[in-house]
DNA sequence: CCCTGATTCGC
DNA sequence: GCGAATCAGG
């Protein structure tokens, strides 16, 4: 099937309407929808809201970062003693905690409470003068999770859980997560389709194919 | 899996 | 120019 005036013409409509490359291509018949949006771009009547490019392009794949949570990590200058007390829920008859305060509870399983009663304040805990832990002698020269920022690279040494696990720590390629060096690791050229090799046979036969 | 539009590139 | 194959996201 061709591309003659009218079905130029058509297309064009319902492109224009919303119509989908798909619907677009059932309604004209002889044509997949591959074939739609080849010719809608080729007529430069582009520019529709594709579900893959919204806008610009978004965060790069760090290739390799197993757990690499690339995040500066906000340092806890000073934190406050205690956020907010435990809410006095019915507690379960098991696991009592001894440290806390018990009022009867009806048979609703809700706290019995008058109209002016007020729940017992719980008293403060003391202050209390918090002290950096001193890091393991493994990774005392490391660069740790919290020394990352953007500046640095981020390519992980070692695997997450082991004692010595850290990051490159050089300075990173502006613009990337890794040093120069880390950054030729994580990525390659993609290679003209021609050019690529295929991959290799998988063993087995492969995955099923229906 | 299904769907979407975008892109590439052999023809 | 055409469109299958592929990509990449929902």
């Amino acid at each position: 099937m061709s591309w003659t005036e009218e079905r130029i013409e058509r297309l064009k409509k319902m492109w224009a309407d919303g119509a989908t490359a798909s619907q677009i291509a059932d309604e004209l018949g002889g044509v997949s929808r591959n074939a739609v949006i080849g010719k809608a771009h080729r007529l430069g009547l582009e520019q529709r809201p594709s579900p893959v490019k919204p806008g610009e392009e978004k965060e790069k794949k760090a290739a390799p970062a197993p757990a690499a949570a690339a995040k500066p990590a906000p340092r806890a200058e000073a934190p406050s003693p205690r956020p907010q007390a435990a809410a006095p829920h019915a507690p379960s008859p098991q696991r009592l905690n001894p440290d806390m305060q018990y009022r009867s509870i009806g048979p609703g399983g809700f706290i019995r409470q008058g109209p002016g009663e007020q729940q017992a304040p719980i008293p403060p805990a003391p202050p209390r003068r918090l002290v950096p832990a001193k890091p393991s002698p493994e990774v005392a020269d490391k660069t740790s999770l919290l020394d990352l920022n953007d500046r640095i690279c981020k390519w992980p040494i070692g695997h997450p859980g082991e004692p010595d696990f850290h990051f490159c720590g050089q300075a990173a390629n502006p613009g990337f997560p890794y040093c120069v060096e880390h950054c030729g690791v994580a990525y390659q050229a993609q290679l003209p389709r021609r050019d690529r090799r295929p991959p290799p046979p998988l063993p087995f036969g492969g995955p099923r194919v229906r």
